[in-house]
DNA sequence: GTCTATAGAAGGATAGAC
DNA sequence: GTCTATCCTTCTATAGAC
């Protein structure tokens, strides 16, 4: 896996905060699980928890749209590939005892109110995605105002999704939620016409 | 306000929830905002921060739902009810500085992995709001399998809207939720004729 | 420069004064 | 039975040994 101790901490930090949350994880549990010494973190990241929280939400949010420009890439058809993409959170969900979910919808909760540089960061990921799924459903010939819109659309379904299913441990709200979304896509597919 | 202690203390202890979170709240910091005396916690909640949690999110839920009843018996048209449930949401969020969202999303996030009873608790509130919503499209003309899908759209559109627009501070993401859920309602009634 | 030991504050919980 | 004072743990952060 990591070959670092620094990649080691950022890596164990996401995995902890995706399911603790933010001020769920503590520092001393971060070092014990990725078997590093305590004073690490503090060389790694001089700014102390804040700070690896910024880089870990920065971190995460840039793989979490990799893996959705993976899925999409796989396959020719746009809607297809939205298709895929809530499937396999679908089914990763039911496969991690639905813990590997949004791996920063829990963190950006508890800091929107509560810490602004950490909500800040928050916010770029999020602007983030949505220009990757403007951008790509785009490029499938829907209008650029309204292909922001299907973006939003799919990122806000997608995370309400998740709060429901993590809570009653049940695909369906997923699933529904990838329906709706490629509802959404088609009409605007067919309105681009 | 609340004429009792205990009411003062879960009043107090479902706001702070909203804002910071299970974890992010501290029992002092509960009875210091509640001007109440630190041991009146463990009289009126011998659980601990574990049962005071569950009742708050109970008691949450429930006048989460009533608000939403309450906006839909204030006009005859179920789309209209929707669209103004959706509007005042974004009203709320932008009046109270992105603070005033769902009351147990960063609370249910949080507990999803980490602590079953409360788990159980969110999972039992979004089943009633779930049932709420079903129970009201399905009046309105849509059947029965299909109102339950419309109920978890409006749900989760609307608890992913929130977690974007918290974290962006903008109302986009609550209104396009709102646009969406509306779409697939009125397709659900149009289905229905 | 890597790591251990500890400081200082805040967490939840409890015992017992009144 | 209401409330205060305190316990023990855990937290983040830092100082300093090696």
């Amino acid at each position: 896996m990591a070959v670092t101790t620094k990649e080691r901490i950022l890596d164990t930090t996401a995995e902890l905060f995706r399911r603790y949350g933010y001020t769920g994880t503590g520092l001393k549990q971060i070092v014990a699980e990725a078997q590093a010494p305590f004073g690490s973190i503090y060389h790694h990241f001089p700014g102390g928890k804040e700070q690896l929280g910024r880089e870990v939400i920065l971190r995460s949010g840039g793989m979490y749209a990799e893996l959705f420009e993976t899925i999409m890439n796989s396959v020719p058809d746009v809607v297809r590939g939205v298709q895929n993409f809530f499937e396999g959170a679908a089914e990763l969900l039911r496969q991690t005892d639905y813990t590997d979910a949004c791996p920063i919808a829990t963190v950006a909760l508890e800091v929107a109110s509560a810490n602004e540089l950490l909500r800040l960061a928050t916010a770029e990921v999020f602007e983030s995605w949505i220009g990757v799924g403007t951008r790509r459903f785009a490029a499938a010939g829907v209008p650029k105002g309204t292909a922001r819109e299907v973006a939003i659309v799919l990122i806000t379904s997608l995370e309400g999704a998740f709060i429901l299913s993590r809570a009653m441990r049940d695909t369906e709200p997923v699933r529904i939620a990838g329906a709706t979304t490629v509802a959404a896509l088609r009409e605007a597919l067919a309105d681009a016409l």
